[in-house]
Order: structure tokens, then C-alpha cells, then sequence
RNA sequence: UGCCCCAUGGUGUAAUGGUAACACACCGGAUUUUGGUUCCGUUUUUCCAGGUUCGAGUCCUGGUGGGGCAACCA
């Protein structure tokens, strides 16, 4: 049955049932139930504090993806209550990463900071409300008498203080008269709770630390505790989507809610996307990134959004792949396969092709006149009749790949040249084997071949039968590029699976090959960062944002074209 | 020896008490001037044990397995 909802982003998703996730599902019931009005308004809660990565993808695809489909709004908002780890230039780069993933934050941008002074006001009233105390111990006193997931806690001696010490301590707290770790504001509820977040859960500590956003206004930081729920019900969220870990901190968020007696936000909680053969943590990247292993946070290999930006992914594609991902409550982990298969599926009817080699062995027709050059039309893209064609220089002397030519005895699962073999030149002519020349090691130098002037691209009359096509470039206008190819950053699925063992000792020590020297046709001279290319037979790629220059082009190649050869 | 969540092909995700399906992967075939694309097809699935029911992947009970929960992090 088809539901009512307006669905204004249902990629993938549009057979005649439409597929409900479970959120979907409780979002649909509380419309029919008339919460708030039928109003749908999501946020995404980034902690400026690091890079987004694929995994954010799935979060953002969900918040932005609901606030669409139920003409809803979403918030951006920086979750920025800890000022030692955040900073500014982190917002503005996760602000571009939703931006280039195509995402717009109609409900507006927020910052947790900008609501510091309405927290405190909050934490005043549960302080005069005889629900809040300030305590003066030690962390390990206060951690200690937390109790264990299976024995009550005990109760602080700071428990009962009246509510004017504790609104004198905590005025002073926040005046800067009392030392860092001296301390903290608690909520006062049970401190024998079977939820450990329950036990008198801390609200405020000192911190005289500089805030990217309130500078030095603040020596008091709410914990997220007692940050996330309110700022929620500040903007009105309706639906305030998180990841699993946090299932044990709603019975809290519901706490501070219930007892502020503020604006309902509920909390749902879903299962985080989890890729194999990488780490997602921002330890780990930021391991990588330091000792040195990557290049950077965008590095090509990164699952981070400026990583696969710069690889050369898509943001369709990224969009296309959350969609296909899912949304559940189970741990999962996704086979990057399905990552590089949405990579794909978008690009092969987006990229512009073209002709490059990339282990280039010189082939010379043998009958063609010397300085021999023609133009020859190609498509720009055979799924997509509008990209048009364009013409590309044919002559005499080419380049061909070096693994497209063997030598030796070749089975008959050998579509490519060989001794006695003949083979299509893509867009051009075909041309079949006649000699080949080695150096001293035995190396081949250069494959000579005949062509066949009657088997001309499109016009063919020749009656030959080519059963592989080779692509090629023509040598005296052909440019010089570097090319990267990347391969996954580790060789292990589960990097970080084992406990005994530190994930970079499953690094693959192959996951980056530069090859320089590679020969591509003159028409990539134009081509841009970021712009998806199909080398034909070979891959999509993009130029790279950081070392291309205009004279050494260099492409990154983002994923590999399915390899059907059995061979 | 507590509390919370979860369990469906290899990997994900559907089926909302009524024929277990979709995608990716895999394997086979057709088409192909990209060993790409496209098309067709094969193989593979409800953690266990009880119970309720005409009927259970779905509801109940008990197991088992996995994840989470004690930071002046988010």
C-alpha cells in the first residue's frame, strides 16, 4: 500500500510497495497520531572536532534524507560543548562535505554554544528544584562510588547540600572561582539505577579552556548529557536520530526533558554503517594521517568525504549507496564492494570516456606511410547517444597496454594480440600480428601489425572477425600524465576486529601505485578535478585536486571497471 | 552475573499472523567495436527448544549467540 507521505527522495526505492524502514514506520504512526502537528524537522549533530566520513554519510542521508521526503526541515547543528577538541576549521570542512554531497540544511545552522546561557538557566532551575547538586570530590571518589553494572552506587556525601550552597557553588563555578577538577554539577536521580547513566549523571565540569565559538566567556562546559536533549527541544526537533551506542542515554535525554518540562523531542536510535577492509574511527584516521601512512584526511585511500571526494566518488554515487545500505537496528558490516558497485552504476552513465594507457609498449603499423595521422570520430559515452563524439588522432605509431600484447603461446580464452592473432583498435581500424621486437632481457620494445584499410570503424567490410578490442593512443599526440591506482588501505577485512592485534599491522603495503609516464589522448588535457572519467577498459578516474599541474596531469583512479575475464 | 538492544542466503535489507523477497556478491548463458554496459538464468536464507494459532520469520516463554552500558568525551 502505498502511504500518503510526500516521497521526494525514493531512489532506488520505488517499486509499486514502497520499502518502509523501521523510522519511517514510527515517523508514519506519529503523523497518523498528529504529533506536533504532522511536522518533521531532523538535525545533524557533527562535533566539530574531525572529518566526516562515509560513515557520516549514512547519518546525514538519513536526517536530510527523512526532513525531504516528509517536506519536513533539518538542522545543521556543531556539537560544540568541549572546546579542547573542537575547532572552526573543522566546521567549515564539514559544512562543504554536506554541501558536496548535495545537501541543504533548510531548518538553518546552529551551534550547542549559542544555547550555553539557556543551559545554564536549565541547570539553575533543576538545581532549585532540589534536582541537581555540586560535588566536590575527586573523579575517582565520584567514579568509585558509581557502583558496576551489577552493584548499586552509593551516594555522594555532597548529595543533600541545600539548594542555596549548591546555587552559590555553582554560580561560583561558573565565575572561574573554583580550580579545574574541584567540581562538577550532578544531576540528582538514582544513584542504585540498573542504567549506569542514571547514577547521578555529571551535568557540568570546570574547564578554563578557549572556546572556538564563546572564546573565553565560559570556564563551565555542559557535558552532552545535558547539552543534546535540550538543544534538540530548543529547535523543536521532532525526531532526534542517533547511532545505537546511544540506546542507553535516552532513558536521560527523557530525564532532563520530562523534568525542564520542555518541547518532547524523542529520541530514535539506528545501527551506524560500518564499511570492511577499513577503520572508521577517528582515532585510527587520525593514527594513519600522523605516523605518516596517508597523505593526508583526503587522502584518495580514506574512507573519509574529502578522501573519496578526491578518489574521484561521486556524491550521487555516495547517496545511491547509502540508499541501498539500509537503515535497521543491527550491526552490520557492508562490503565495500557495494560502495564501489554504487561508484560505478552512477559513473558509467555520467563519465565522459577516453583513451589512456597506462603501461604503454609501442605498436607501429607497418603499413602506413610514415608521419601517417588521421582523425576519427568516437563516442564521448555509449550509454548516453547525447554526450556526442568527438575526434581523436589515429596514425602510424601508437601506444597500446603492455598486458594487452603476450608473445608467448596464448590459450583460446585470449581475446587480446598475440603471434597470429588480430584485434579491433577501438574507433579505429583492425590490425593482426606480424612481428615483435625484444631487448637483451627479453623484453618486448615494440609489437609491428598490419592494418586493414577495409575494416575502418563503422564503415567495416573487411569480414574479419576480432574478438577483442584494444584501446589505444596515437604517439605523437598523445600527453603525459601520472596515474595513481589505489587498492583498499588494508588487507584484512576487519582491521580493527582483533583486540590482540594493532590495525596497522594489517595495512596492505600495496595500496598505492604511481605510474608515471602514462600516455593519454590530448582531449584529457581539459579535464578537471573532481570531472568522472572512464579510461576505456581501464577505470574511472578524476584528476587530483592537490598534485595535478597544468603541464603533469595526474589522475587517480577511483574504481576499476568489473573484471568479467575469467582468464 | 545487572540493565538495554539485536538475531532472515556469503553481505546487507524486506516480508507488520497467510506463497520468504530485493540489492550486492557468486556461478552459468546471450548480446557487445570497453573481457564494461544490458538481458536471461542457477545456487544459497528465517539461531535453538517449547508454547499460542487453522496457520509463526513475525506473538509468548526459556535458552544460545552478538553488540552496548561505569570518561570532568561526543
Amino acid at each position: 500500500m502505498e502511504s500518503s507521505t510526500p516521497h521526494a527522495h525514493t531512489e532506488g526505492n520505488e517499486e509499486g510497495k514502497s520499502r518502509r524502514h523501521f523510522i519511517q514506520q514510527i515517523i508514519d504512526a506519529d503523523l497518523q497520531e498528529g504529533l506536533h502537528g504532522g511536522r518533521v524537522h531532523t538535525r545533524f549533530p557533527p562535533e566539530p572536532n574531525g572529518y566526516l566520513h562515509i560513515g557520516h554519510a549514512k547519518a546525514i542521508c538519513v536526517n536530510f534524507g527523512l526532513a525531504n521526503e516528509y517536506g519536513g526541515k533539518v538542522n545543521l547543528r556543531f556539537d560544540d560543548t568541549n572546546p579542547v577538541k573542537e575547532d572552526t576549521a573543522y566546521v567549515d570542512a564539514i559544512r562543504a562535505d554536506i554541501a558536496w554531497l548535495g545537501f541543504e540544511w533548510n531548518g538553518g545552522e546552529y551551534f550547542t554554544s549559542d544555547y550555553f546561557e539557556t543551559l545554564f538557566d536549565y541547570a539553575v532551575r533543576l538545581i532549585k528544584d532540589g534536582k541537581a547538586y555540586v560535588d566536590e570530590q575527586s573523579a575517582e571518589e565520584i567514579a568509585a562510588q558509581k557502583g558496576t553494572p551489577t552493584s548499586p552506587g552509593t551516594a555522594s556525601p555532597y548529595r543533600d547540600r541545600t539548594v542555596e550552597s549548591n546555587l552559590r557553588l555553582f554560580h561560583e563555578m561558573r565565575e572561574g572561582k573554583h580550580p579545574e577538577g574541584s567540581m562538577v554539577l550532578r544531576a540528582k536521580i538514582d544513584m542504585g539505577h540498573a542504567n549506569m547513566h542514571m547514577r547521578d549523571p555529571f551535568m557540568y565540569r570546570i574547564k578554563f579552556a578557549h572556546h572556538h565559538r564563546t572564546g573565553d566567556a565560559w570556564c563551565i562546559y555542559p557535558m552532552y548529557d545535558f547539552a543534546h536533549g535540550q538543544s534538540d527541544s530548543i529547535e523543536g526537533i521532532t525526531h532526534s536520530l542517533c547511532s545505537l551506542e546511544f540506546e542507553n542515554h535516552r532513558p536521560l535525554y527523557e530525564w532532563y526533558i520530562e523534568n525542564l518540562g520542555i518541547f518532547p523531542s524523542k529520541q530514535r536510535e539506528f545501527a551506524r554503517l560500518n564499511l570492511n577492509y577499513t577503520v572508521m574511527s577517528k582515532r585510527k584516521l587520525l593514527r594513519l594521517v600522523e605516523d605518516g601512512v596517508v597523505d593526508g584526511w583526503d587522502d584518495p585511500r580514506m574512507p573519509t568525504l574529502s578522501g573519496l571526494r578526491r578518489r574521484g566518488y561521486s556524491p550521487e554515487s555516495i547517496r545511491a549507496f547509502c540508499d541501498r545500505v539500509g537503515l535497521a537496528k543491527r550491526n552490520n558490516i557492508i562490503d565495500v564492494g557495494l560502495l564501489e558497485f554504487s561508484l560505478r552504476d552512477h559513473l558509467n552513465s555520467v563519465a565522459t570516456r577516453a583513451m589512456a594507457v597506462l603501461r604503454p609498449l609501442k605498436m607501429l603499423i607497418v603499413n602506413l606511410p610514415e608521419g601517417h595521422v588521421e582523425w576519427l570520430p568516437t563516442e564521448n559515452n555509449p550509454e548516453d547517444p547525447s554526450a556526442g563524439m568527438r575526434d581523436i588522432p589515429f596514425g602510424r605509431e601508437l601506444f597500446i597496454e603492455e598486458d594487452d600484447f603476450k608473445a608467448e603461446e596464448v590459450n583460446k580464452k585470449w581475446f587480446r594480440l598475440a603471434p597470429g592473432r588480430s584485434v579491433r583498435l577501438k574507433s579505429a581500424y583492425i590490425v593482426t600480428y606480424v612481428n615483435h621486437l625484444v631487448d637483451e632481457h627479453g623484453q618486448v620494445t615494440e609489437v609491428h601489425v598490419e592494418l586493414h584499410p577495409d575494416s575502418k570503424s563503422g564503415s567495416d567490410t573487411s569480414g574479419i572477425k576480432a574478438k577483442g578490442t584494444l584501446h589505444w593512443v596515437e604517439a605523437t599526440h598523445a600527453k603525459d600524465a601520472e596515474v595513481r591506482l589505489y587498492d583498499r588501505l588494508f588487507s584484512d577485512p576487519s582491521p580493527d576486529g582483533d583486540k590482540d592485534r594493532d590495525f596497522m599491522e594489517c595495512l596492505n603495503p600495496d595500496s598505492l601505485e604511481r605510474l608515471k609516464g602514462c600516455k593519454v589522448e590530448p582531449s584529457l588535457v581539459t579535464a578537471e578535478a573532481g570531472e568522472p572519467w572512464q579510461f576505456t577498459r581501464l577505470g574511472y578516474f578524476t584528476l587530483d585536486s592537490r598534485y595535478s599541474t597544468a603541464d603533469r596531469p595526474v589522475f587517480n583512479r577511483a574504481v576499476t571497471l568489473k573484471d568479467g575475464w575469467k582468464g
